[in-house]
DNA sequence: GCCCAGGGGGCTC
DNA sequence: GAGCCCCATGGG
């Protein structure tokens, strides 16, 4: 019988994941840590297709950087990021990420992400727009820093496998994976965007079967589909 | 045409 | 501090 207790089942889930996809390599596109900033809070509840627009208008009007957005009017912005949805809102938390890195860091990017990473996640998560999981997409993928990244499809698998922490809550379940991973900034990284490729596989129903699953053996509803 | 998805902010109680 | 609604849009 094998061992289904969330210290032995997290990693277990990795191990199947990179074993069918392979590594993800990311965050997709992004050729810098202001990217990927910018990617994060474009994707709150967004498909990345149309981030993937978004960010093709801001590069293509050259406000794609630090500078780009804080000097750029956030009427302007809403256009540009339009396709991602939310585009009054988004506009407002790409200048107020501008502003905060402007007010505290000099407009240092680099700066501000170089300091601890649990310093760092306190930060970002006093900046308007700012949430617990863009700031651990920024902590790991902008400033490579070990904080795990929760998300929807990560509670929902964890809830499969039949280990759903007492408390059922953002907070709870990330310390669940970093109790039961090494605080390797690797494994968190592909282990994030590995569960991302396997939702949109579901959510695309590109898995035919259930069986076809990785994660199959080890899901507790069994052949019930990959819902 | 309706409903759902889903981070984060803000309001209410 | 929990529960609700709002933000905009794409996809089923």
């Amino acid at each position: 019988m094998s061992d289904n207790t969330a210290s032995a089942l997290i990693p277990e889930v990795y191990t199947r994941l990179l074993a069918a996809y392979g590594p993800q390599h990311w965050w997709p596109g992004a050729t810098n840590p202001f990217e990927v900033c910018v990617g994060a809070i474009l994707t709150q509840s967004t498909a990345w297709t149309n981030v993937e627009k978004a960010i093709a208008q801001l590069k293509a009007a050259m406000v794609l950087s630090l500078e780009g957005i804080h000097q750029t009017p956030v009427e302007e912005l809403a256009v540009l990021v339009h396709s991602s949805g939310y585009f009054n809102v988004k506009a407002r938390k790409l200048k107020a990420l501008a502003q905060h890195v402007y007010d505290n860091h000099g407009g240092d990017l680099a700066a501000m992400l170089v300091q601890p990473w649990e310093a760092l996640r306190t930060e970002l998560l006093s900046v308007y727009g700012i949430g617990k999981e863009t700031a651990d997409d920024i902590v790991l993928y902008a400033a490579n820093a070990p904080s795990f990244v929760n998300d929807a499809y990560t509670q929902r698998i964890v809830n499969r496998l039949g280990i759903t922490p007492a408390k059922d809550d953002y907070e709870s379940h990330r310390a669940m994976f970093m109790g039961a991973l090494p605080a390797d900034v690797l494994c968190f990284n592909e282990y994030h965007a590995l569960i991302v490729k396997l939702g949109k596989d579901v959510c695309k129903k590109t898995l035919p079967r259930c069986q076809e699953c990785p994660l199959q053996a080890i899901c507790i509803t069994g052949n019930r589909g990959p819902t």
